[in-house]
DNA sequence: GTTCACATACCAACCGGTCGGTTTAATATA
DNA sequence: TATATTAAACCGACCGGTTGGTATGTGAAC
């Protein structure tokens, strides 16, 4: 494919994820995906076999974009501090930042919108969208453990529930972002459970029998309230 | 309306929501919907005005239904307990224990497939499922704001973020939970966020100042690790 | 005998998808 | 460097099927 062919395919991919994270996808059609992008049939079955390639090539492309960030979020936040805990509160607060200074008219996420319509997707692609939830859940499970490692939870917790949690307290802050309209929700739900792990890690290992002064951890002291 | 033409309707609406929460309202057809129900379009079209007109009593009824549940819970546990905080979970384990008997082929929430759809809807419905959202976080606000009467939380919190959290967490737990196929996934955020409230409010008012001995809250010893 | 509860037949618009063709741009050739 | 060749990029008319919606009919209940 040329440049130019690449630009075109890209605007596509462009219109139909906006249009797909506002309306859904099959209440898409291609037709306003080409009237958005302003271009006809030819180009559209030029680049994909049908709609059911564009809605895997749609996921896909979001499944690596995201995880690009993702990844830069956790670089950044590795860079910051050795300690795993405290590196999980730069990348929730980046990740904060980043979702509420969003414009983003109508957010949300691709995945869910594919969970939610599922049936009309082929297997492969529902499997795609699994894993990819599954990949984004083992990253978080290997940087708990090295919580877990590090700290004595004050309840019995296990990497695996916590990595859950997290993606979990996203997907539905968005659904109350979408609902209410307010850019913030999310960002308030990832303050959140930052607090619960505040409470959940405040004793490092070794410190086992002393427990007067069981203090939060220091990430605590950076949690806003509001009103 | 006649009895029958009532159970008519309600056959209709009852396939409506099987199959919308299935394929999403675009991806299911009023033909759909009617051949499901064993019935043909002169049926549909004398109890509704059209498509838009059963979607706002599909998600009226909906919310009815909802309500009735949520309440039912509630006094459930208003029963059991004097303590807001133990009402509290003593609701949230109810609902742990409907969400996960479930044997609902495609769990999800109707309000989270009308917000992520939401283009497709006229405004007063898009309104009314937000307004069915804020209903429910108000009344969890005001059981809330009883705990918080009562306990000094460990870290500044307020009522409406917790309210808040709970629907977010459970959302976000059906959205894995359908995307993963496991039914137990919904009510292990549910846990979580259990898990969170004890160690918030681990202290009742009036014990301030004695910092040692601080032990969560009695409902935490229901916990259970999940591997 | 009128009203309700549906069935049947039908329509225009829209849907995803096909296809023959034209324009554009890169590349080979002279 | 000018020209010929070729393939990619894109257009737009068209097709069969499906969509939401309508108009009309009919048997049963009150």
């Amino acid at each position: 494919m040329t440049k130019k062919g690449e630009r075109t395919r890209d605007r596509i991919l462009d219109q139909a994820e906006r249009l797909v994270m506002a309306q859904g996808f099959a209440g898409t059609s291609i037709d306003d995906i080409l009237a958005a992008a302003e271009l006809t049939k030819g180009a559209f079955f030029h680049y994909f076999k049908g709609k059911g390639d564009l809605a895997r090539s749609l996921v896909e492309r979001h499944a690596q974009k995201d995880l690009a960030m993702f990844e830069d979020f956790a670089h950044r936040a590795e860079a910051k501090s050795a300690d795993p805990l405290e590196q999980i509160f730069f990348f929730l607060e980046a990740f904060e930042t980043y979702i509420s200074d969003s414009t983003d008219p109508s957010p949300g996420c691709m995945y869910a919108i594919y969970t939610y319509e599922s049936m009309q997707f082929e297997p492969s692609i529902r499997d795609f969208v699994a894993d990819t939830l599954r990949k984004w859940t083992s990253i978080y499970v290997r940087k708990f453990q090295d919580v877990l490692d590090r700290y004595d939870p004050a309840l019995p917790v296990t990497a695996r529930q916590l990595a859950e949690m997290i993606v979990a307290v996203v997907e539905g802050g968005l659904i109350l972002q979408r609902a209410y309209g307010d850019a913030r929700m999310t960002s308030r739900q990832s303050e959140q459970f930052r607090n619960y792990l505040s409470l959940l890690f405040s004793v490092p290992k070794g410190t086992a029998g002393k427990k007067a002064t069981r203090q939060a951890a220091k990430p605590q002291n950076r949690i806003k309230a509001y009103t």
